[in-house]
DNA sequence: CTGAAAGCGCTAACAC
DNA sequence: GTGTTAGCGCTTTCAG
């Protein structure tokens, strides 16, 4: 066991006595030379002699040294923390429960890992979304990736105004002052639709809310795969399910009500599929010899659920990576583009007609 | 619009040239005072006057200025962020997935907030858990949170040797210097089994890897089950099932080669029960019926499985909670004890005899 | 009540 | 090659 120095100026006797930490002066002090040669050292400048370097390297390393980020940080006017928000509904307090969502912090943390960044990850009232800027103005973060663009455009629109360096995870709308990185939902929900058609469906539900900016364009791909196919679009087919709760059970239930005959249906998330498909169950109604369901997100419990789901693939790898890059080109000034990630139809179960 | 002071003394000119942030003399400067008056006027402290304070919060706000959290920090020698460190196996580059570390993430990132502290999510190679220590000695965090322990034991001895604050996910163990919180893995076990026994089930099978600290405790409720109700523990029962990839396909598909009769099986995760009663179907037994199924955490799919899930809950909420609460503890220097939560039989179709 | 000055832990000219 | 010195943006004695 190394010894730790019993001696070190100690002008700072808080209450809460932390035992002193190390730091650069210590070393310094232990290696007999100045502060100056220990941050040249560690910070493996050529200007210092090799033989110091490696003596001052073990010697920190033996002692568990390092060097102090803030101070560092603020000497050098640096930052590598990206804060990742994940806005919540502040009536529904949404326990950031959805699987996709979630997967997504677990690929922007390797993305930012990967790249050397550390990644702060906050939860902010969806409706205060200042907040998330408040986090930037306060220097703890060089910008800010938000998963979840919901309907809160114009507040990201002011964000982006203020020059906070925010890309967001959603939708490319029109007059858009802030970044977006998304999939292609049009093509998804085009893709999602035009596979039920070609297996024969006719008369295909649509569960999602068309308020949210990324389902609206999943429902612009259905339309237009409904009329590519000369199929009338059947607005009681049209179910505003939600993506929190059991969004796909009372759009179930409100389709069974209307009493609209459907033999098919494509869910905007793969949670609302998963519930609805329990539902029709419960029903009488068999998946997918009397209703053909395709989901969206093919999260990884697509595969296991039984019937497997067909849905349609978001990159969420891809997704961290595009969102990672963006931020950082922001954070350099750079001009930087909205990016428009593939969609995949991941046909399975679900949807095979027997 | 406010505008923004133009004239500002700018001396770093770094080529990453970021547009001057404002920082407490500009307010100075503006509210013509000094520095100290606007730190004490945004500190509320009562030494200043009414009138100049909100005049300069006012500023401030305006302005959207916010006090340098890196800065203050150096200088107060404090810190309010706390490192929650996901171990990955560098082999398998294991993509965090597992549902349920993932609703921890959440519980964690929200109890947190509440508390005002910020959270660095970090993926550490699990190998080199003294990295996440480092996360602590380079002073980013004032401790840290691991979710896994896996079977780390040892390395977490030693971080918590050095004095690193660090709270651990996981089962409490002999000889463990460092603070753990978990659930009650002997009783979820043994609930599990007793469940399935009263069902009138008697061959058991046991899916999970008892190498693992939690998966061993889970282990040793099931035998202690078993032995209460005189059944006979039969070791060709017990496969070493892993928690990721399709763990619960290889269990079953070794079972049924051993050519054991089983009528029920117990896996330690609801991943694997899920993937084990796609493989059973698929070989054409049916779920309870010929085979009755308990799984483990209660993730939040479990329900809406088909079958819907009998599984024992992890209360991952007050999971969230008791990690925080120790932490803070601990970093406060205060003794600190592990904590055992509650797990609780949750009971659905999966093991409903007919 | 307010300001001047010192210093948190580190880095980077600038000297030697 | 290495040491000295002056700050990074903030808080806090200590004077007034």
């Amino acid at each position: 066991m190394k010894k730790i120095p019993a001696q070190v100026s100690s002008k700072s006797s808080t209450s809460t006595a932390d035992q002193r930490r190390l730091q650069m002066a210590d070393i310094a002090r232990l290696a007999g030379v100045s502060t100056s040669t220990v941050s040249r050292a560690l910070s493996r400048s050529p200007l210092v002699n090799d033989e110091t370097r490696t003596r001052i390297e073990e010697l920190a390393r033996s002692l568990n040294y390092t060097i102090n980020v803030g101070a560092q940080n603020l000497r050098l006017k640096q930052n590598r923390t990206v804060a990742v928000v994940v806005p919540y509904d502040v009536a529904t307090r949404q326990h950031l429960s959805d699987p996709f969502f979630l997967s997504m912090l677990g690929s922007l943390a390797d993305a930012l890992t990967d790249r050397g960044f550390d990644m702060l990850l906050s939860r902010v009232d969806a409706e205060q979304l200042d907040s998330a800027a408040q986090i930037y103005d306060t220097g703890r973060v060089l910008g800010v990736i938000l998963i979840g663009q919901w309907r809160h455009h114009d507040q990201l629109n002011q964000l982006a105004a203020r020059h906070v360096p925010i890309v967001v995870w959603g939708a490319q709308l029109p007059q858009q002052l802030y970044v977006t990185v998304g999939s292609d939902n049009v093509t998804g929900g085009f893709l999602a639709t035009e596979h039920l058609i070609k297996s024969g469906r006719k008369h295909i539900a649509f569960f999602g809310d068309i308020q949210l900016p990324e389902v609206a364009h999943r429902y612009e791909g259905y339309a237009k795969a409904l009329k590519q196919y000369a199929i009338e679009l059947n607005d009681n087919l049209v179910i505003p399910a939600s993506f929190i709760e059991e969004g796909g059970r009372l759009a179930v239930e409100e389709l069974c009500r209307r009493a609209i005959p459907f033999d098919s249906l494509f869910a905007c998330s793969d949670l609302i599929a998963m519930t609805a498909i329990n539902t029709l169950r419960d029903k009488q109604y068999r998946v997918p010899d009397d209703i053909a369901v395709v989901g969206y997100d093919d999260i990884e419990l697509a595969r296991y659920f039984h019937p497997s789901l067909t849905t349609i693939r978001q990159p969420i790898a891809a997704a961290g990576q595009a969102l990672v890059e963006a931020l950082l080109s922001l954070a350099e000034q750079r001009p930087t583009q909205p990016r428009l990630l593939q969609t995949q139809l991941m046909c399975r179960a679900s949807s095979m007609s027997s």
